[in-house]
DNA sequence: TCAAATGTGTGCTATAGGGAACATACAAGC
DNA sequence: GCTTGTATGTTCCCTATAGCACACATTTGA
């Protein structure tokens, strides 16, 4: 299993001309032939801050590997309320009901902050599906990954606090981003969390006082990091676990 | 899309003598071809109140796929605490993420009441899914089908009352079950909810009040299926709908 | 037949968080 | 500057339900 080496990924980078690392990690770890052959399908695009991937019960037209930020996918309620059941980072991918043959998503898809991903269009993403086997294998490992992460958050959201599960969030969401600061309004964390605002302003206020964030308008910053995780509920280590064991894990 | 004769069954109710239909839907729409090769490796069960078909972080060795009765998904927090996340009857399969290359599943798998169902061995399925494209496509479809259940599940356990979710637990188990007394402790109960027994036990109390079930001793029967259908979430028609959409939609 | 285990109804208290109201801070446009 | 809109911080009340405790009924099985 020999590393590529550095120069291989010329092939992708001459398309838009500029010199980039591939930071999604399903890309990233592609065998040199499909990726050749995937490339060609890819286009760069850089992602604003909410921006919607996806619309409840639309139908999907592109794909998105994830190359820097985040996104959240919420499950919506008839009445408007919402909440998180996953997030996804660089290790993953938009578009996953594609891979298994349906054409619409009943959840929303929407980014966290500003970053970048390679987006296919859907239907050059089903006639590589047959060409890539390895391509495919990786999608729908993670399209598993992602189903487990969502029933620990099930769990979660039913069984914790707010308090623990704001701190949770917090975490996973500067593991992904890297440390940088976050734009939130606590309207939006709200909806992530599945609770009012008013609760997300008191939460919130909470862990500030006791030094693990600063959080002034909108703009959270964490103090603290190891008094964070001991706030935070099991799930926030309990996920990484998994996810970790399960990217190892093979048949 | 010829209907298959009757008599194309026997081969495989001879494998254990008796006469019996295939009320699996996964197993009943493949086509004849890949049913003769994949019946060989089926073994007709039966399934016992609160068996545990699979257990948190073990690795998996047989696959499920339920004849009678179902079987419910549950997450399982490290202090015992345990929520369900996915519900599943004869159009289902217990086993999935063998089918992604994964060994384990974090989730505990237990049926609610007797039942039947085919069983195989994990590495026979593994052996067959390579010869049988139209099986492994089922398979995967129902996977996504499955995970979207749980999103829907994960945010009704975080949005709506204790109330209005056991109403939807107790018809959606209805559904599977059909029409047969239940056999539910309150504790069980409380454990499906992710709330306490004593919880539950006033919210049951109130159905009954309220002449939907009537409940003695961890027998439920639904007595007035409209009622109880106007005191349950809306989760309960949107799963049911999402079912029946994602069932018929196809790429 | 009695004791132990199990399932249930109920009552009590404490608390998290829903729901609403209101004042403040910032930003955009005039 | 002023106006308007939007996000925030805070407080209050009130309900659902967690967390307990205990009595009682039923089943099991020694």
């Amino acid at each position: 299993m020999a590393q590529l080496p550095r120069g291989s990924l010329s092939d992708f980078d001459r398309v838009d001309g500029d010199q980039r690392e591939i930071a999604n990690i399903i890309l990233r770890d592609l065998p040199r032939a499909e990726r050749v052959r995937l490339f060609p399908s890819l286009e760069f695009v850089r992602l604003r801050l909410h921006q919607v991937l996806h619309e409840t019960g639309e139908i999907i037209r592109s794909g998105y590997f994830l190359n820097d930020g985040m996104a959240s996918v919420l499950t919506v309620q008839p009445d408007g309320e919402s909440v998180e059941v996953g997030l996804i980072g660089k290790e993953g991918f938009v578009g996953l009901p594609v891979i298994f043959g349906f054409k619409t998503s009943a959840l929303r898809i929407i980014t966290q902050g500003d970053g970048t991903a390679y987006r296919i269009d859907v239907t050059a993403l089903r006639n590589l599906l047959p060409e890539c086997p390895a391509f495919e294998r990786q999608l729908l490992r993670y399209s598993m990954i992602l189903g487990i992460q969502s029933t620990q958050l099930a769990a979660c959201n039913r069984l914790h606090d707010v308090e623990e599960r704001l701190a949770r969030w917090l975490l996973m969401s500067h593991e992904r981003i890297g440390g940088k600061i976050l734009p939130l309004t606590q309207e939006f964390l709200a909806q992530m969390l599945g609770t009012r605002r008013s609760t997300v302003s008191v939460a919130a206020s909470l862990l500030q006082k006791a030094g693990m964030i600063s959080y002034t308008r909108g703009n959270v910053t964490i103090q603290n990091k190891t008094k964070l995780e001991a706030a935070a509920c099991d799930c926030y280590q309990i996920i990484r676990q998994q996810r970790s064991r399960w990217q190892a894990e093979t048949a």
